[in-house]
Order: C-alpha cells, then sequence, then structure tokens
DNA sequence: TGTTAATCGAGACGGTACGTCCAGTCTTTGG
DNA sequence: CCAAAGACTGGACGTACCGTCTCGATTAACA
C-alpha cells in the first residue's frame, strides 16, 4: 500500500484555507452540523471539494481547525494573555468570574453550533476526539489546574488534593450540563458549584 | 395535510421488534455508530426497511429504545431493587460503591458502544438528546438526588445544598472522564471525587 | 468476489425506462456525446442516477439499448414487414431503392447523432462494438446478403460469389463516407456504387 | 479579447515533445484510449500538464500528431517511395499486394490501438475527424485514385468510372471490417474484393 | 559570456462527472 | 392485510481528470 505523496504545504492557498473556514463556521451555525456537507462547505467557500480532501481527512477534522482558528482569533482579540485565569489571592472570586465568562462563551450561538458539533463527533470518533480534547480541552484544563497549584501554595485548597480531579468538580458539572442540556446553566449555578467544590457538601 | 394512519400497534410483529433490537446492538457494537445504517440493521435483522421506518422514527431512535430495552432487560436479571442506590447510613460508602458499579459499567464493551453513540446523537439532535437525558439519564441522577435528601435529614448533609447540583459534583466528572476520553477512570478516581465532594478542597 | 445480487426485472420501472432512452437520445441529439452524461440523463429523466447503474453499465450501454428501442420503434411504426429489402427481379433497382432510403435516414438528423456515438464508441470499446454489429449492422447487412443469394438463384449475380462479401462492395463505401466524413453521401453515389458493383470497373 | 501570445516555438524542447508522443502511443497501446489521460501521458513523459496544454488543444490532438509523426518515421523506415502504390501494368496484383500489406499493418498491435482511436475520436469530433481524415486517411486514398486513373490511361479500367468511388469498393470494405470489427481480414478477402470489385458480382 | 525572458517540471487550484452508498418513500408479492 | 423484499428518487460521498494558474529552475537566444 503506498500513500499518495504528501501535498506541499508551501504552496497551499492561504485565502482558500481562510474561505473554507468560514464556510464550514458559517454552515454549522446555520443549518446544523448533519446539514453541513462537504459539498455544501466547498461551494460555499468558492473551492473545489478536492482542495478540501487535499488538507483534510473529513468535515470534522475541517471544523475542528477551523474551531480552532476561530478561538486563537478570539483569543488574540480578546488580549495579550490569551486565557489564563486570574490570580487575585481570592480563588473563589477568581473561579467565579472565569466560569462566568465561560457561561457567556457557552450560550455565544457563534460558539455553540461548531463546540457542541464536535464534541459529538469526538465522542465516536476516536481519533477527532483525542485532538479534540488535547488541543482544546485540555489546555484550558490546564489553566485551572495551575490555578489550583498556585493556590494550593497560598494555603487556600489542601496539599493532598490533586488539582487536576480537583478542576473537573466545577467544570465537569457545567460541561455536562451544557453539552447535555441536563439542566440550564447560569451565574448563580456557577457560583454554586464553586462554593461546593471548595467546602464540599457536608457539614463543616 | 392529512397525517398517515397510525400504524396498528396491536398487530405489530414481536419477532421483529426484538429481531432490530439485537441487530441495531449488535451493530453499534461491532461496526460503530456511523456504519451502523437502517439498511444494514433491516438486512441483519431479516427486515424490510419500511418495517423500521414505520415504528421508528431515525436509526438514533431504534437505538434508544434497543438500549431501554438492554437496560431493563440488565435491570430485571440483576435483582428486584433495580438501580436504587443503598442507604446505610453511611454516604461516602454508599456513593462510593455506587460509583464503582458505574466504573464497570461505563467499561463493559456491551454498554459503551450503544451509550456513547447515543450520548453523541443526543448532543447534536435535541430531540434525541432530550429524550435520552430525559429517560435514560434524569432517572439515574434522580437517584443520587434521592440519596442526598436522605443524607440531609440525617444531618450528613448541609440542608443550604441543592440536591440536583451536590450529585453533579461526582457524577460529572465520572461522566466528561467517559464520554470525552479526557482521562481514564478508576475506584481510586471515583473515591477521590466523593471525598472531594463532601469535604470540599480548601482547608477545614 | 461476489457479484451483487442482480435487481428483480420483473418490478423494473417500465415508466423509468422509457424517460431513461428518451432523455438519453435528447440528450445525445442536443448536446452531442460527450456532453451526454449519466447525470444528466438521470436529471432530465427525473430519475435517480442509481437506477441507471442499476440496469446499465454505461452510457454506451443505455445509449444502445435507447437506439434499439428507437429503431423497433421506427420499424414497428413503418409497417409489418421492418426492414426487408424489395425483390422485384430487378436487382439492382432494389439495391438503389434501399441505398437511397438508407441515405435519407442516414441524413436524418435525429439517427445521426446517436449512431454515430454509438459506433464511436464502438470502435474503442470492444464489447459495445461486437453489441453493436450484432444486434444493429449484422441484421441489417444479413438482408442484403440473403437479397443477392436470391439474385443468384435467379441467375443476376454469379454462383461462385460470396455474399456476404459482394454487399460490402457498396455497403461499406457508404458507411464509411458517412462515419468518417470521407466525401458527401448522395443519391447519384449510392446509384453509382450499385452499378460499379454489379458489372466491375474493368472494362467488360 | 485577446488571444494569449502564441508560444515561441524556436525555444520548445524537443526533448519533451518525443517524450510525449512516446508517452501517448505507449499508453493508448497499453491501457486503451480512455485510460489515456492528458495527466498520465504528462506524468509518464516526465512533463508539466503546461506543456502539452501549450502545444496541443486536447488528447486527441496530441494522439493525432503522435500517430503522423510515427507514421512517417515508419515510411521513412521502410524505404524512399514511403506509400506508393506500385504500377507493374497488373492492376489485380498491384492492388492485391498493396492491400495485402496494409492487411499487415492493421494487424500490427503497434498501430492498432491508436488508429483505432483517433478514428473513433474522428467519428464524433467532427473538427479532429476533419484533420484525420485529410492529414491521414485522404493521401492514402490519393494513391489508390493516383494508380486508378493510371490504369484508365492503361485501357485497364473504364474510362467512365470515377476513381475516386471506385478505390472505395475495396478499401471500404476493408476498413469497416478492421474498425467495426464485422468479420475477419485476410489476403484472401482483400483479394476477393479486388476481384469483385475489377468485374462485378453479376455474370459477365 | 552574462542577461533575460520564455519554457520547463511540478502540482495546487476551481470544477464536473464519476460510480457507490444510504436515506426515506413507494410498490409488488407471498404468508 | 401485513410484512419481506427491494426498486425508486434524491443527494452526499470520496476519487479522477479536466484545463488553468502559479511557482522556482533550467535553458537558449541576444546583448
Amino acid at each position: 500500500m503506498v500513500d499518495k505523496p504528501a501535498p506541499d504545504a508551501s504552496r497551499r492557498s492561504e485565502k482558500s484555507r481562510r474561505a473554507i473556514y468560514a464556510a464550514a463556521l458559517a454552515l454549522v451555525g446555520e443549518a446544523g452540523y448533519p446539514k453541513t456537507t462537504v459539498e455544501a462547505i466547498a461551494a460555499r467557500a468558492g473551492v473545489g471539494k478536492q482542495t478540501i480532501y487535499r488538507w483534510w481527512s473529513s468535515k470534522a477534522d475541517v471544523l475542528l481547525e477551523a474551531f480552532l482558528d476561530l478561538a486563537g482569533q478570539a483569543a488574540r482579540a480578546a488580549g495579550h494573555q490569551p486565557d489564563a485565569i486570574p490570580d487575585t489571592g481570592d480563588l473563589a472570586a477568581d473561579l467565579k468570574a472565569v466560569l462566568r465568562a465561560t457561561v457567556d462563551e457557552l450560550l455565544d450561538p457563534r460558539f455553540e453550533a461548531p463546540s457542541r458539533a464536535l464534541a459529538a463527533e469526538g465522542l465516536v470518533n476516536e481519533a477527532l476526539g483525542r485532538e479534540f480534547v488535547s488541543r482544546l480541552l485540555e489546555p484550558q484544563l490546564q489553566l485551572y489546574a495551575a490555578r489550583l497549584r498556585s493556590a494550593q501554595d497560598a494555603g487556600h485548597v489542601r496539599r493532598d488534593v490533586d488539582p487536576r480531579i480537583a478542576l473537573e468538580l466545577f467544570v465537569s458539572p457545567l460541561a455536562q450540563r451544557w453539552l447535555q442540556r441536563t439542566a440550564p446553566i447560569s451565574y448563580a449555578y456557577t457560583d454554586t458549584l464553586v462554593e461546593y467544590a471548595l467546602h464540599g457538601i457536608a457539614p463543616r
């Protein structure tokens, strides 16, 4: 079995790549993931189908990179410190602030359709799922882990707590409510999560 | 516009229904969700395609009912109390036990493929997602809520805690790790989740 | 290697078949053979592509059957004796009459495009070529052979002449002029061919 | 609308031209006409596609010139008199000899695929067909016409016979049998054609 | 003999059609 | 008279080539 020669990336059309990203994101937002066909992306981007298949292996792959690109742009637009979690010394306040911002983002329709679509595809398509997690999700989670480690240094979190697990106490519930629509999300909800996570639900 | 007359459920072939469930579950397990086409289910079940479309609206719908059927059978096979959470008076122990059982179930390959597939489809297909949540997920979650309420009565959980939120502290992290493969799951992990959730991560 | 099960011809849609024939012939006439794509035939016939591929192996195959159907219809419309060559006892006159009719037919635009297209495809595609010859061309040629044999019985053609070869003296020149456009065709031309073929070009 | 500037023929790469001819003829012979794509010719010739499109308008055009080149080479290789018909004074013998040589050539696999392919394309593509006829076919036919005119001068063919038509009596049948595979060709067959053409099929 | 402009190999591009697969509907036939 | 079988329209898939369009890198004629 011979692989066909890899295309020459230095000759790649930047214009086409941007157009494809834009078309993919727009279509997922407007028509939903299932109606976002490779053919429709190509047509909307004014691009031949082969140009998509030359550089990506599937529509999920296109969407993943389009979304990463979007996230990168958004981060660069937002400020120098892309997605750092503030460290004012007040852990509860810092986490609440970041989670409130996350709630805003999750409810932003520009982000909702593509990230939901990617998450869904990632569940079933293991390769894509690992990409999704390692390139999008885990970096975000590591920011929380870092903040928790800093809090440990300041004595605001117990030393024997594993930050990588601890962060899931407030991140995962929010993720599940949003992804699976098990219940609505709100500032009050995330504030509550932070309180419960910090102090537990058992009587003190 | 007239709806087509609803099919007469009393004449429905029980044998075909069972065969379709079995075929759908087997195919999802063997070939994965995307290759599980309605045509393949019909062929494997020895059934006409129309027989599927007469009774279900999509392959996701078939799979949902097949899975509910499977879950029901498993529950009935397991014992009288289908999925109740034990109440020994020791909340931490009870939760750890149930979560350990859940870990076992999540790692059972018979359950993995279909439930992952359903969850994925539910992310993107809102109608199916709501069905999935209300018929499968929420009933499970309510068992936890009930156990937490019982713990509140026994003074093991603070009165001002919302059980529906509190349960997410340990359920959602497990769900996310499994669904999105963000990290491995184990008994130690779920035990830790229960500890953190009960007592918080802040110094006591 | 397993062949896929042959489709059940008894369930075939007569309406679709007719629509496909009509579309194929119309497109070849209007747009030429290369622009007559399977996709275009399907679209014009209001038919799914698969319905074409289910019953034919290529557009050439479709066109061959469409043309045979057309020829059959034309023959049935013309009279009871489909394509017989008259036998008035005057061989020269009979041949000239039939060849003049052939000239008319070859110049009829309804016939020209499809038969030219089929002949061309048959040159390069041996399987189709043999079909074309055996189902369309050879039956016609056998009519000439029969007429020549009858002439032999009447003493108007030498006994030692092979009718299958002799008929080519007037048929092949006409065919070549028409197919390859080596020179124009006319009644005078075919009349001349008959004269030369009967009496030779050497001095008597 | 301006035509693009004509390429400068003086800078043309002779090596590429030869490589393209060779690749085209080889591919038609090996893979058949439909699989002989411009891309394949370019790849095999070690040439950019644009180099083909710069000098030719289509693959049929390439093949036509490649074949003319081949024919020219063959003629030059064969002897000084490229394709003249001998004139020994015995018309029948001369024609039989030339036709026997033609039979040999038509059965030579080196010639068969490309000439059949060109003839086929010429049927459907009128422009190419006229090129094919005027540059390849008609010059050959004119040699026969000349020989027949010489025979008329010698009194071996009737004065009132049109040589351009007469030659078709033996040339066209051979051409048709070969091109359309209506029947096999052989020396006996072409000898017979000459006999019939000279003396007719009617009793003398 | 060095300059320079066109041609060259290479291959990405926007497109069109291919032949396949499956969705969801419609039709026929046997139990 | 329902269900199996499967043909139907429709449409997306991923591939193959088309003919056009850049790219450097020769390469051959002219300065």
